[in-house]
RNA sequence: CGGAGUGUGGCGCAGUCCGGUAGCGCGCUUGCUUUGGGAGCAAGAUGUCGUAGGUUCGAAUCCUAUCACUCCGACCA
């Protein structure tokens, strides 16, 4: 491609409402603009960034026996509604009506109508197992969407769907598709880490997120560096950290902590560790007659060591949590403590329900809340204190330290962007009552996995991992283009031309991605250009290097500091090895 | 949704408090010079000051409403 019949749009400043260094990035390289609220076009440059990412998906699910097809970004209620999803979605689904007042959506996902196709055209275990996968426009209402292409409203998404007749070969599917995203985030030249996660309202038996590792990113990923652990913040498990109750040695004390309500603060009063106080948890949940009446709250109080802090996923996983909570009011709390919040603790109440964390219920001798105004106890002991909780359960989250849950060491926390994840066990088939025929002639019920990659997202990942003050370091798969020859003096020298569009004819017929910049810019500006858009090989070519003896040229990859002379005429051999070379790193 | 803030040329901003007919930098156009890291000089083009209403002789500026956008929080297959 020539620049000069291409479009190149850069900016020097950018514009004042981005504000991470992805979306920063690919605004000033003109990837993409802005239309309106968490919604982007994607110009030229962009749209051969995200063909490229398109391009590798395509060849793995391909590769990973998966088969395309596209659904219609306007799906009908109905199916929405016969899943429950209508329903259970929220604000997040944007519905519209048509003219004659029929509802109808703009996909977020599309696991109804993939459902819908499996009923109306697959009948028999002889045509299991079958994946589907479409990349498609997925739109969801964030309530906030920010951070660019990252958590934009719309976005392109890869979404695969796999049926199959029993559980070995859902695990087989599920597997399939794991190992097809390993290859294609290795492929893309990303560090990346699959993680255990929480399969959440989508529902599911088994899940892994794939997360692009990043300081900016949203999520906190637990791993453990000696072993294969590593799950989301959400998921992973922590263990007791005591491994058992020492017994009581102190006597239980009230103590007076006059306007110290925080356990940091309530430690550093009693001068001991933050790790001998508890932290006390309020909850409500609603007690329904049959009707679905509200009777009345059930309390719940949550026992977390004070250098702890709630895992919400986790505590919904309590019975009879389950179905919701909400933190307690103040009313609340004063009505079954008798004593408002700050000095909350698990002794001497009634009717209420005590979660204890598992290290809580290991605890001896340790320091509460007195449920009286400036008061702690300490020397708490439970059984003899108080009774023993009424659950002990994993409620709080991992922290760095702690030991793996598969005893092979201890667990250190990383950020990271999510750019894919993989289901087992989605539970619409049963919700809407789809079957095929066993070998036994009997209908059974497909088993469903859902597989997505933000295809979009993946590109703001990628730069959020490689970037520099100068601009964007595109990974060789991702780039917009290979290689780019950046002529000083195109429009004046003649030498310089000839030599800058030979090397560009010689390397497209070497089938790379090559673009030459003859926009006869001047060098700084075209650099600088060059540098912020982020094409990863560069041949530098003028009339000084061209006047050394046989004829010189600079080639500098994108992340050297330096350029590195070559023959002109050995730089066709040159870029293409270059290229090879850094293509087989990215998949090492 | 709660809190805070911003809308002035393609981008970044000043002007608003204290009303007097719109300005700066970058970018863009033309010419000349320049050409190995975002050139210089000269001449130019580009604005319903988010929108609607009001106050006033006069509104970017004051008042009211409204829309859009951003940030913090909550939320998030």
């Amino acid at each position: 491609m020539r620049a000069s019949s291409y479009f190149i749009s850069t900016l020097k400043e950018a514009p004042a409402d981005a504000d991470v260094v992805s979306q920063k990035l690919m605004l000033r390289s003109g990837m993409i603009k802005k239309l309106a609220a968490g919604i982007y076009n994607y110009m030229p440059m962009g749209l051969r960034v995200i063909k490229k990412v398109e391009q590798i998906v395509r060849e793995e699910m391909e590769r990973a026996g998966a088969i395309e097809l596209l659904t219609p970004f306007v799906q009908p209620a109905e199916l929405w509604m016969e899943s429950g999803r209508w329903d259970k979605m929220g604000p997040e689904m944007l519905r519209i009506q048509d003219r004659h007042e029929r509802n109808f959506i703009l996909q977020p996902t599309s696991e109804e109508v993939l459902a819908d196709i499996f009923r109306q055209d697959i009948h028999s275990y002889r045509q299991l197992p079958i994946n589907f996968y479409q990349i498609q426009t997925k739109f969801r209402d964030e309530r906030r969407p920010r951070f660019g292409v990252m958590r934009g409203r719309e976005f392109t998404m890869k979404d695969a769907y796999s049926f199959d007749r029993d559980a070995d070969g859902a695990r087989q599917s599920y597997d399939a598709m794991y190992n097809a995203y390993v290859r294609i985030f290795n492929r893309l030249g990303l560090t990346f880490r699959p993680v255990e996660a929480d399969t959440g309202s989508i529902g599911g038996e088994r899940s892994h997120e794939f997360q692009v590792i990043a300081e900016t990113g949203e999520d906190a990923l637990v791993y453990c560096p000696t072993s294969d652990y590593a799950a989301n913040m959400e998921k992973a498990e922590c263990v007791a950290l005591i491994a058992t109750r020492a017994s009581a040695s102190q006597a239980l004390t009230k103590t007076p902590t006059p306007g110290t309500s925080k356990c940091e603060d309530v430690a550093t009063l009693l001068n001991i560790s933050l790790s001998q106080t508890v932290k006390s948890i309020v909850l409500a949940t609603e007690k329904l007659d049959q009707a679905g009446a509200v009777l009345g709250s059930q309390i719940w109080l949550l026992l977390i060591r004070g250098d702890h802090d709630l895992n919400e996923v986790k505590a919904n996983k309590v019975a009879g949590l389950k179905n919701g909570f909400r933190f307690a009011s103040e009313a609340e709390i004063e009505a079954a403590f008798g004593c408002k919040p700050g000095y909350l603790g698990p002794l001497g109440v009634k009717d209420v329900n005590i979660v204890a964390d598992r290290t809580v219920a290991n605890m001896s001798d340790f320091v509460t809340g007195a449920n009286a105004l400036d008061f702690h106890f300490s020397g708490v002991n439970w059984g003899r204190d108080l009774p023993e909780p009424d659950v002990v359960a994993d409620i709080r989250n991992a922290v760095a330290g702690d030991p793996s849950p598969d005893g092979k060491g201890v667990l250190e926390i990383q950020r990271g962007i999510e750019v894919g994840h993989v289901f087992s066990g989605l539970p619409y088939p049963q919700a809407m009552g789809i079957t095929f025929l066993g070998e036994n002639g009997k209908p059974q019920t497909p088993l469903m996995g859902s597989y997505g990659i933000g295809i979009t997202r993946v590109v703001a990942a990628a730069i959020e991992q490689n970037h520099d003050e100068r601009g964007i370091i595109w990974p060789d798969a991702m780039a917009p283009f290979t290689v780019v020859i950046a002529p000083i003096g195109y429009g004046k020298s003649e030498a310089v031309r000839r030599a800058a569009t030979d090397l560009y004819e010689s390397l497209k017929q070497s089938n790379i991605d090559v673009l030459l910049d003859d926009r006869d810019e001047r060098p700084g500006a075209m650099l600088a250009d060059l540098e912020l858009i982020g094409i990863p090989h560069r041949i530098v070519i003028g009339d000084r290097r061209l006047k050394e003896g046989e004829g010189h040229v600079e080639y500098q990859y994108r992340r050297d500091a330096t350029p590195t002379v070559i023959k002109l005429a050995d730089a066709v051999a040159f870029v293409r090895s270059a290229v090879d070379q850094s293509q087989h790193t990215a998949l090492a």
